[in-house]
Order: C-alpha cells, then structure tokens, then sequence
DNA sequence: CGCATGGTTGAGACCGTTCAAACGTTGTGG
DNA sequence: CCACAACGTTTGAACGGTCTCAACCATGCG
C-alpha cells in the first residue's frame, strides 16, 4: 500500500513552515529538512499503525489521520487529530510502543523525519532550533490531549463541537492551511461524533444548531468560522499557540 | 505552609520500590536514592501549582494529589490523579510551564527529586536503570492521560466508575499499598465526580448500583473490590504496568 | 439506472442532571 | 457529655440532553 517516491516540492516547506512557529530555525535545520526524502502513500480508512507497535518517525504533509482507540463492542474514541505538519511517531522517549493506534482519515502522504529525529537526539548545538521545535510540538500533543480529556468530561456537545472546531481552524491556520476563517473538513459526521464522544445523529443536530446559531457554515467538505470570537466565548476555547 | 525538614525513613525506600517495578535500579541508583533529601508537607484542597507556572521536580511520598483544569463556571475536570510513588512535575522535556494545576487532595508529603532528575539528564550510565524507569513513569502517565479520554468518551457512569477503581487498585499494589482487593480511598464523592465527568449525585448513585451488584465495597475511606475480575471484564479494563 | 455512502428527520426511551431537602458523621467548644 | 456546626452522603422528583432505532433523502459514481 506505501508507494515510496522521491520527494515533492513543498513537502519541506510545509514542514519548516510548521516547525518555524515553534522554534527558529537555523539554516543547517532549514537543509537539513530540505535533503530529498522519502515520501510515502496511504489510502483512507485504513488503520496504519495498531496500538503496540514501533512506530516510524515521520511527519504527515498531506491528508487526515488520528490516534484512536477503540473497545470491543465497535465503540471507538479519538483521542487527537493529526494533520498535515504534524508529527505522526514523534517523541521524546527513546522509541516505545505506540499506545493507540494510528488511523488514516483520507488519503495521506507522509515524510521521513528520521534524520532530523537523530539530529534532535544527538543534542547537536547546530540543530538546537530543530530540537526545540520538535519539543515544542510533542508539547502541544499533550497539551491537546489535555484538552480533549476536559472537553469530554466538562462540555456539552454545543461547547465540544465549538471547542473542536476552533482547535482544527488554530492547527490549520499555523502552516497556512486556513483561507480565512475556512478550512478544509474531509470528516464524516461519524468520525465528528467519535471524536467528540457523541452520537452520530446529535453530531448532526448538533451541526444544525450551530448553523442556525450564524456560528458556523459546513457543506461540501468546507468549514467556515462565521464568528470565531463568538464561539471562542462560548467554548472557552484557549488558543494552542500561546506558550 | 510547606514545613521542609529531614528525610523520614521509608520515604526513600517508596520511592524505590516504584521505580524498581518500572526497570532495574542499580546500587547507584539507589544509593542517589537514599541519600537524605529534603521533604515538603502541604495540607490537603489546595492549589499547590496553578497553571502555567514552571514544576519542580519532587515525588509524592503520601496523600493523594490530582492534574486539574477549571472552567471559569466552577465546572473542573480532574485529568490524572498523583498518588504515592508518582512524579509531581517530572518530564523528559526540558522544564516547561505546567499545562494545568495541581490541588492536593489531602495532605501530603514530597520528596525532592532533582538529583535524580540531574543524573537522568546527564545520561551517566551508571544511572541508565533509574533514566529508564523515569522514562517508564512518563509513558505510564501519557498512557493513563489516554485511558482518561476514552473513559470520559466513550464508557458508562457505570463503566467509568469500575474503570477508575480499577486503575487506582493497580496503582496503588504497585507501590505495595494495597491490602489485597482492599486500598484507602480518602476521597469525597464530589472528586469522583470531577475524575469520571459526572455530576455528585449520579456518582452517588452509581457507587450504590456497584454495592447493591456486589462489585464493590466502599465505606470510611476504604474501597474493596469484592469481583476484579468481572469489574475488568465490564469496563475493559486494561492493566497499566503490562508493556 | 441502481447502488453505496453519508446526511437528515422523527419518535420514544434512557441516562444523567438539577434542585432541594433530609440524614449521618465527625470534630469542637461550652 | 451535649449542642452545634461543618461536611459529606443519601434520597426524591422533575427536567432535559443525548441516545437508539428506523426511515427517508441527497449525492456521486460505476
């Protein structure tokens, strides 16, 4: 299913882009990221990595995926979205096993972030800023965790979704994937209410109510915040970005 | 109101008995560990770090402390507790600012952790054992962080409530302080609530559905587990300590 | 055209919440 | 020792948020 290829352009870019609004980077990161890599291909809907397995240091440049975990009856929680920018394997620890698994949302391609992953551990002054920006970013992985664990347990599913939302839209917006007050929502309804802890049919209503509330406008895979501040009241919402 | 003073006996000796069931100590380790170290006592429902303010390193040596966020309603969601034997603000990353409170639960007393912290980020080989078991302890807490989501996400009062007794049960055997199926609970039902995302008076009436099934005892501060085994097949319960 | 997928709607049941009051326990001071 | 306050637990009643089940609709695609 991995179509291994050589890299395209942009695809570092968007990872420097990224790890720019952590940390500075120094030109030897910047040609460091910038080697031509591997890039790899999988489809949608399919679980890549399951809970327990050593996982690969890459970085995800296009497309959806998620940590999720699920119980035996076909319950299944998500416990983080990964998007493009974003680190799929990437951690601190010296590699463990994956304590979720990883599962694609859409088609995805992913990038080798192994080198820079050796860069960072061997504490190279040269590639400090790359070290820092990588912490920073497993950071913000555990401060989102922490999010979802007080969205879950103290919001309703007005507050969740808001909440949710405006958190996409942040991501999106630091490596310049938002237009505006829009990005691009490739979810079902199905995956909304697994992430939220939801039904599937109050997600939809849920949606609705939004929508009458001139809060939001979702149709054909595009969200769009009509008022962010509103929401961001509404939810509570603490911006990601602000340590 | 923290009394700093000698080391008591036995404070070291919880502190090794933690680690050595997450890797083996060496004598050095554990001679680091013994070494006489300053302790704190503070009285339990306080703030003790609010958020964003930078960790020290110490471990909790008894009382039971809790990770906490609040909504400016008063509504607060528990994240993890700390019980004897954890970590208070113990990271592999370099030290960054909490990413929530911490509130002591009852009183308790810490135990300096910095040598230890020093020596694990100094990669002294004579220390890898302890740098291994720090490791160990940090993946524990991402892991249960995770549980915590899928409790609060997708599991029952009734569930959740099994779940979390679970996990304190193993926790707390870890260390040596359970009494068979029997460990002390010294918390009001309004901190359940907290934990499991759960309004007091449905935590109330979940404890009693558990008595009435014969899965639980729970009176004056001592909860007992009258049927491990068929509370971990309801709730899915996963051991912690299994990787 | 027919099917598959995902979104929408309605009705009813259930889980969990809220509000309010009563009850037990524990510790304290007279 | 009693009275009382403070705190935590228990109970009842009513409400409402969310779920389940089931059907129906819209869209895209082979």
């Amino acid at each position: 299913m991995n179509k291994p290829r050589l890299d395209a352009p942009g695809a570092a870019s968007l990872i420097v882009r990224r790890l720019s609004a952590l940390a500075r980077l120094s030109p030897s990161d910047e040609a460091l990221l910038s080697q031509p890599r591997a890039i790899e291909e999988r489809p949608g809907g399919v679980e890549i990595y399951p809970e327990g397995v050593p996982l690969p240091a890459t970085w995800l440049i296009s497309g959806w995926a998620c940590r999720a975990r699920m119980l035996s009856d076909g319950r299944r929680q998500i416990l983080d979205f990964i998007l493009p920018g974003d680190g799929m394997g990437l951690t601190l620890r010296p590699r463990r096993r994956s304590l979720c698994s990883i599962v694609t949302l859409t088609n995805i391609r992913t990038f080798d972030a192994s080198a820079a992953m050796s860069a960072v551990a061997s504490e190279d002054p040269a590639h400090a800023g790359l070290a820092e920006a990588v912490n920073r970013g497993c950071t913000l992985d555990e401060k989102r965790l922490m999010e979802q664990v007080v969205r879950l347990g103290r919001r309703t599913a007005y507050e969740r979704v808001c909440h949710l939302f405006l958190e996409l839209h942040e991501r999106h917006a630091a490596v310049g994937l938002a237009d505006g007050a829009s990005i691009e929502l490739p979810l079902t309804q199905e995956v909304l209410a697994d992430a939220t802890g939801l039904s599937m049919v109050h997600v939809n209503r849920t949606l609705q109510q939004l929508r009458r509330d001139r809060l939001i406008e979702l149709k054909s895979g595009v969200l769009t915040l009509l008022d962010p501040t509103g929401m961001a009241e509404i939810a509570e919402y603490q911006p990601l970005y602000d340590t």
